[in-house]
DNA sequence: TTTATTTATGCAAACGCTTACAGAAAAAGA
DNA sequence: TCTTTTTCTGTAAGCGTTTGCATAAATAAA
């Protein structure tokens, strides 16, 4: 490309004048509100932040000015000028789950309501260079984070606690006491699942483990195993397998557990997903749900009532989940000093068809 | 509260001095490398946007001073001043499905590759008031928008055009020729799975639909129709079930199939979910998959694979998807007098092991 | 050499907003 | 009525960048 032809482009370029939104159309900035209200830019600022101060018809003037202009605030000039910048970073690993789906949908909920905007980052396959990463969240794009089942943790919390950057676990214990976490009565989802089981007569029950990294995972199988005790049950290590959280994983499990010389009358999957899988070994064993055998799972994804038959589980509240997350950070954000809280949401378990009372009994 | 208290907070606060990020934690400045490379502010710039006319030595040791201090740019103030805010939008309906994640995942790389941020905007339930919505967008928030599957199009469609803002959207056609999308092959692959149960020897397919109202369903029951009649097939009403994309759309499909005086010998459904729900019906009538009734679906989301047995199915290159987006996103952000794309993809028959020849050939 | 060009750097203004500060107006006390 | 206090509004500075313009340094041409 020629010099010439170069230079041709230079001179194209729009004047830095009037602010265009790259768009072609200049937007609407709280000058324009001033004046067509005739006050001062400061005032404006004033009404839409809601200050005090503000004589009762004045604040009516601009909020008039601001609608016929349809003048909505830019929020990285406020963001520089005031250091906000009025959205929360969520990380997440991936989004395919309706798991996943059913958080995300009460973060962003309960965000929207509060006039926050939602920043997404997964960190699916890539492996990403932590610091960085973080700092570039901190940096300004966002006024906190919200961390989804965070894989290495320690990676983050590091920068995070230094900045004292304001963040949320969810459904993550945390590394101690201390971090803000949003959580689920795991243990005793689990303990309530069993005892259902056993009330309806149930001896022999396996259980199929999610990832044992998660302390998730341990506590759904401490409940399982205490509720056994609880009712004078042998808690018989060959009734457990570990699982993945992933339907191959209910699948292998369940085919596994019939092989038993002895096996089980009911299973009790880590989650609905694995559940799902049980079942269709079960099926694939020739035994039918729940006559043969009873299958409950955990989660209660929305799937879970859709199946046949439908499936009993023990519900974990997701979209409360996200939505008392951002409740949390939005406290946290706004009193830094408060003293840290952990939450911890009730499960419920679901009856629907897929358990009954043994056939021997 | 006392007057005097008030006063008391209203000294505490912090001087309008060195900016602290809100967290205690002053972040570094253009001004800080300026300093430390013994530049300029605007050479800092210049290296860090990658502009010409910048000595390599000088580039080097501003590189080297970000490095050694962990700059990253202000998104916010670079926004501000150039009027690129390096975001984009992304709105979608809701996240559970596994057909959203993966289209998200290509999104999110392809974004993540070129340096932008992902704004997630979800629609769900919430009737929102499009004009503020969309104004909220584009008002610098985000440099672009993608829209997935967009519910009442024309109204985020005025204002977009208006403005000329850019987007794209995906596995959507669009109002008209001039709208930007990207989409799949849905007649050709409604075609090719049709064929390929024909071939085998399938005289009687029946077909459960997706949401009539999306042009994608219809392309698909096209496709279906057209294969039948190539093939010199009668192309018969009752073989059609209007289904919804959810699984007891696809339950339900089969059962009333199934019921036929004349039932068909495979069921071909419009997406994987209700493939599976078409899966539960026929073992739920006591029939076997291959060997009695061939199913098939379209979209080959994760868990096609892994239900038993396997799901032949038609494949959206969804991740691809969301890739092709982006990159058309980016392309008319940079060339906005660029002429409209349309980009489709292709679609592929993933063989698996649910559909076999029928009994009676 | 001297002059014209090209390359490299710095200065300053602007982006749209928030907010400390100062001053004006209104209300409340004397 | 005149202070004092309180409420209201405007001015100006600053947030961290980008970029037009001016100028300096280096290079090429004469």
């Amino acid at each position: 490309m020629s010099k010439k032809l170069d230079q041709a482009t230079q001179t194209l370029k729009p004047p830095r004048g009037r602010r265009t939104n790259g768009t072609g159309l200049s937007s609407t900035t709280i000058m324009d509100v001033a004046r067509e209200a005739g006050v001062s830019y400061a005032t404006v600022s004033r009404v839409v932040n809601n200050k005090e101060y503000v004589k009762s018809d004045t604040r009516e003037r601009v909020l008039k000015a601001i609608t016929s202009l349809g003048y909505v605030v830019n929020q990285q000039a406020r963001s520089l000028a005031g250091g906000r910048s009025y959205a929360v970073g969520l990380l997440v690993r991936d989004l395919g789950s309706s798991y996943m789906g059913e958080i995300v949908k009460g973060i962003d909920d309960a965000l929207s309501a509060a006039q926050y905007n939602l920043m997404l980052y997964t960190t699916h396959r890539r492996k990403i260079k932590e610091r960085i990463y973080v700092n570039n969240l901190i940096q300004g794009m966002t006024d906190g984070l919200l961390l989804v089942l965070p894989e290495n943790l320690e990676a983050y919390l590091e920068t995070l606690d230094q900045t004292h950057f304001p963040y949320v676990l969810i459904d993550h214990q945390g590394l101690d006491e201390r971090t803000p976490v949003v959580i689920t009565t795991n243990w005793q989802g689990g303990y309530d699942a069993t005892r259902y089981l056993i009330e309806l007569g149930h001896r022999r029950i396996g259980f199929i483990t999610g990832m044992m990294d998660m302390l998730s995972s341990q506590d759904r199988l401490n409940g399982y195993q205490a509720a056994l005790r609880d009712h004078g049950l042998p808690v018989d290590p060959q009734l457990v397998y570990e699982g993945t959280f992933y339907q191959p994983g209910g699948y292998s499990g369940a085919q596994s557990l019939l092989q038993l010389p002895e096996p089980p009358t009911a299973i009790f999957a880590s989650n609905d997903v694995m559940a799902f899988g049980v079942m269709e070994a079960v099926r694939d064993a020739g035994l039918r749900i729940p006559s043969d055998i009873s299958v409950i799972g955990f989660d209660n994804i929305s799937q879970a009532s859709q199946v046949a038959p439908p499936l009993t589980t023990v519900a974990q509240p997701l979209e409360q989940l996200g939505r008392e997350a951002v409740r949390m950070l939005l406290m946290r954000m706004n009193n830094p000093e408060q003293p840290i809280e952990r939450s911890i949401l009730p499960t419920t378990l679901i009856i629907r068809q897929s358990c009954d009372v043994p056939r021997n009994v």
